[in-house]
RNA sequence: CGGGGUGUAGCUCAGCCUGGUAGAGCAUUAGCUUUGGGAGCUAAGGGUCGCGAGUUCGAAUCCCGCCGCCCCGACCA
């Protein structure tokens, strides 16, 4: 399977009826399988064709509210155990990838049980598994941080209006998106609680979208001599912009985000630190988030607001769009003038300092769930899993259930004995009050890593039987292994970093053969993304270009969005030799990556 | 902020066209049965039908306004 997936955009469009039609049509469960040709069974969703290439295409038959499998089976008329030989797969999730991507990401996040909707408009509960990710994120980039010399300090949530207004690009960037602080009181006026006119600031405060302003009026204090140079600092912080669509980890109202800022005392100084910072996030994203990226430059236009040169690594969905995953930039002296940050070199003369920033957010966890997921939930990467093994005993209400429980709880001590990714092994036991069942189901969702399924018969023997949530399925049905404790428990060290290796190598494979090249003109493209191809996956596009600036640029632009694509970056690694520009026929100096992005 | 869709029990939804006692499945709770894998039977609890105004003897249903969510677009360091 290919294992990529498209939404058509038109697949959307209701047909007319008289009427109001409530309810979306979700379904519970689906069915695959050569039964599904029995027509009297699982009833067709009426949303369009399928469009996932040759992926699950026309066998894929989800089922009108069918929560288990006996009904699917006398719906066949056929009885359980032959509906289940005769290969009927259930996933875990309502909807699969291939029927409804962007509807597939909400579920995901939502059984995985990895964020909620807050009260608050556009923002997020970030639940514990999900929070869980983000502070094995944070474990590990703090790490890298500070192996690169810098501290962590924090700056506040609030800045004055005023600081925002002094890089005139900044100000334009950000403008149009920012959470105002007017009032310092509250007053119940005819019943209702209102800010008090009378409480308002003298100068409104703006909840950060960035703190390039704030902290660059700390280095204008701390910076004074070149001996103060370089000066590298980090925060971990929260982060508003008023978005007005929101997507769960892709795009919210507030996310969480480590930011880090640095001055140097001249331009090469400043370049190698955003260099440094960009190939920290490309090995990053690829060690531990087993995301395969392609790291690069921004072209003019996709700059942040008041940096020299932008730097992204880009990730390819398995909708084949791009999630930019991280960006670093090399904000020259643009804000050192705005800001004042100079410092007197060791001839006495002064000068200003060259700054960068750069940054990775929560948004990296939603791009782990669209590389990694599948129709069954997430597959967390181990190096990022809050619980890499898993442990579930298979009780049965009986008196031996106890003694069951105990070696269990010895396995999860053998396991947290061995070492893996530079740390103990994360295991749980899982002893909630359900039934064993449902909480394998639950751990699938959320994919641990190891599942380990534990009954009389594994205890008696001294065995554990366990499920790779990489390769849940054999032929459609969950697949178990069994190995004695000790080989189990002993092979974690490999077998963990062999789940996270395979996770990276199926999304590599993806990404470099989506990735097309051979475009000799802009019609070429047009040819490939174009209207009528709509309805099918679509990589990402190499192409040659003349690295175009101002209007022309502009055109650009324009060309590529009528096709909905964007240039995501110019990777670093370049050909040796260039061919004409599609744009513009002219010939080109550089290779660019052009994609539908988030 | 524009276009479309949508909002009914914790979840997924039916009921709306054609106004007349608030429904189903799952989940929850209790009891019994079952036990190498997403259990069965029985019973119980659970809803200001998104909010507000209107038409009407009577509104989940019809009309108007507002809000949220989803998709598309615009926007997006």
């Amino acid at each position: 399977m290919a294992g990529v997936f498209h939404h058509a955009a038109n697949r959307r469009a209701q047909p007319a009826r008289g009427g109001r039609r409530r309810g979306a049509r979700r379904r519970a469960w689906c069915a695959q399988g050569p039964q599904s040709r029995h027509e009297g069974g699982a009833r067709r969703r009426d949303r369009g064709g399928c469009v996932a290439g040759d992926c699950l295409g026309d066998l894929d038959r989800p089922l009108e509210h069918a929560s288990k499998l006996r009904r699917v089976a006398s719906h066949l008329g056929l009885s359980l155990s032959e509906t289940r030989k005769d290969n009927l797969t259930m996933h875990a999730l309502k909807v699969t990838r291939a029927e409804d991507f962007p509807e597939w990401y909400q579920a995901i996040v939502r059984e995985a049980d990895l964020a909620e909707l807050s009260p608050t408009r556009g923002c997020m509960i970030i639940k514990p598994w999900g929070y869980g990710i983000w502070e094995r994120i944070q474990d590990e980039m703090d790490r890298r941080i500070k192996a690169s010399g810098c501290e962590n300090y924090y700056f506040p949530m609030m800045i004055p209006l005023s600081f925002i207004a002094k890089e005139a690009e900044h100000v334009e960037g950000f403008a149009k998106e920012m959470a105002v602080v007017t009032h310092h009181r509250l007053k119940a006026i005819d019943g209702v609680l209102k800010p008090d006119p009378e409480a308002e600031l003298a100068e409104p405060l703006i909840l950060r979208p960035t703190s390039e302003t704030i902290i660059g009026d700390a280095f204008s204090r701390w910076v004074k001599s070149y001996r103060d140079l370089p000066l590298k600092l980090n925060q971990w912080a929260n982060i508003v912009r008023w978005e007005m669509r929101t997507r769960m980890f892709l795009r919210t109202a507030e996310f969480l985000w480590q930011e880090g800022h640095t001055a140097h005392a001249d331009e090469a100084g400043a370049v190698e630190e955003t260099m440094r910072a960009l190939e920290m996030y490309r090995s990053f994203a690829e060690e531990v988030l087993a995301l395969p990226v392609i790291a690069g430059e921004k072209p003019e236009h996709e700059r942040f607001p008041g940096a020299v040169s932008t730097f992204s690594i880009e990730a390819m969905m398995q909708d084949g769009k791009a999630l930019q995953a991280g960006t670093s930039h090399n904000l020259g002296t643009h804000f050192a003038e705005a800001q004042n940050i100079r410092y007197q070199d060791s001839g006495g003369g002064i000068s200003l300092a060259h700054t960068t920033s750069w940054g990775v957010s929560t948004r990296l966890i939603g791009g782990v769930i669209m590389t990694h997921g599948d129709d069954d939930g997430l597959r967390t990467p181990p190096a990022v899993a809050p619980h890499q093994v898993v442990i579930v005993p298979m009780v049965r209400g009986k008196p031996e259930d106890a003694q069951l429980i105990a070696y269990c709880d010895v396995l999860a001590q053998e396991t947290a004995s061995r070492q893996c990714f530079g740390s103990r092994v994360r295991v749980h036991v899982d002893k909630k009050d359900s039934r064993p069942a449902d909480k394998r189901w639950d751990w699938v969702r959320r994919g641990a890593p190891i599942i380990c399924e534990i009954g009389p018969r594994d205890m008696a023997a001294d065995k554990v039987t366990f499920f790779r949530r990489d390769r849940l399925r054999v032929d459609g049905r969950p697949s178990a292994a069994t190995l004695d404790q000790a080989e189990f428990v002993l092979g974690l060290d490999r077998l963990l970093p062999e789940i996270q290796n395979a996770l990276f190598a199926e999304a590599k494979h993806r990404m470099e053969s989506n990735i097309r090249g051979g475009f000799a003109a802009f019609s070429d493209l047009e040819d490939y993304f174009g209207e009528d191809q709509d309805s099918q996956f679509k990589g990402w596009a190499r192409v040659h270009w003349s690295r175009p600036s101002g209007k022309a640029l502009d055109e650009v632009e324009a060309r590529l969005k009528a096709l909905k694509l964007t240039i995501r970056n110019a990777p670093l690694q370049q050909p040796n030799t260039f061919g004409k520009c599609v744009f513009s026929g002219a010939p080109a100096v550089e290779e660019i990556l052009v994609a539908r992005a988030y």
